[in-house]
DNA sequence: ACATCACTAGATTGATCGCTCTAGCGAGTA
DNA sequence: TACTCGCTAGAGCGATCAATCTAGTGATGT
């Protein structure tokens, strides 16, 4: 069992990812942490502000462990934007559209109300932009093309999440997944002419 | 003014987009709107429910009616692309990164925990796609290449309304902009071909 | 004039919110 | 054995939550 931080981040973390954020609270975070309520603002000492951001750092830092995971494996970058809107998919299916992506909806709930949680979605999604950038330049990209096609492929991703999440229904990963894999054809084809 | 149900949706609709529906209180919405506490669960028996579906529904109406505002006078269907992401990255800008979708945030809070809400939701995304139809049709894209289209634009950009607001700025708008613009193009060239 | 009823008005309910407080436990050092 | 101190433990703070309640108002129909 790791230490009442760790569990108490975690859970932290998984809640928001799910409930959002108002609407956790920081009982039902310590409770479903089996930790003891006084332990939180000994270790997060700027209370359910300074949680939450910790939370979206730790959620954005697991997800981004997707991305060697799906691309890495993949014979070619193509496959492997492929592989990320099936994978993503799919995993929204089996959780019955509950698990998608880690730090939208914190992001979108308290982006214009917290400045160190805002900073934290933004240093998410700026992380997970570097963390594709090898893959893309590797398959001949230029680095500005790489960043690029990688921001529309988060912006289709994000969008299609919450398309179907609403319709329980993948149409909208399928659809943008599609588009995104032609795009990043093109792309590559662009680039090595 | 307008009657109290509608000044209590108006302003519930306003008051849940910005600030999300779990951190937007009943009595913050009656107070705002300027109506009696009351008078809200005569008019919204469902109680907070009722009125955060209603909501979605007016606030997605709303919107719908920027498809045909920034269609209709665009010369081509490309330059009504291109004007709308500009303009949503303008209108972004100018509500200092706050007014973004209008159901975007609620949606995500509320599509696992509340069947009326989402369903709600998938109402309003489905009466956007059917919005744009007409005007990707008109341009010579069969309906279901249309549909793919439009799905993947509105993904588009609610994906870069998450991420520019998160970076407070409008790269993310521009980028996924650019890009659907070139795959509408794309998809014009392969009907007309 | 009178009854009806949609609506206003807000006090009040019990629950829960984020957070603070004091008390005490227990491992490590002297 | 004393003492410190990181951490646990939870009672309790004022505030606020969604929702219910009764009482009253005012326009309408007869």
């Amino acid at each position: 069992m790791p230490d009442t931080r760790t569990r108490i981040l975690d859970t932290g973390a998984e809640l928001f990812r799910r409930q959002g954020y108002a609407a956790t609270g920081i009982k039902q975070i310590v409770t479903a942490a089996q930790a003891p309520f006084g332990s939180i603002y000994h270790h997060f000492p700027g209370g359910k502000e300074q949680l939450g951001a910790e939370a979206i750092r730790v959620s954005g830092a697991l997800y981004e462990l997707l991305v060697p995971a799906v691309f890495d494996p993949a014979p070619d970058l193509v496959s492997g934007v492929r592989a990320f809107f099936a994978g993503a998919a799919l995993h929204l299916e089996e959780t019955d559209y509950e698990d998608a992506c880690p730090i939208a909806t914190i992001t979108l709930e308290t982006a214009s109300r917290s400045e160190p949680m805002r900073e934290a979605s933004h240093d998410v999604f700026e992380s997970w932009i570097v963390a594709g950038l090898p893959h893309f330049t590797a398959a001949g990209l230029s680095e500005p093309a790489a960043r690029e096609l990688i921001i529309s492929l988060i912006c289709a991703l994000e969008g299609a999440f919450l398309l179907a999440r609403a319709a329980r229904c993948t149409e909208a990963l399928q659809v943008a997944g599609d588009l995104m894999v032609a795009a990043t054809e093109r792309a590559l084809a662009q680039a090595g002419r």
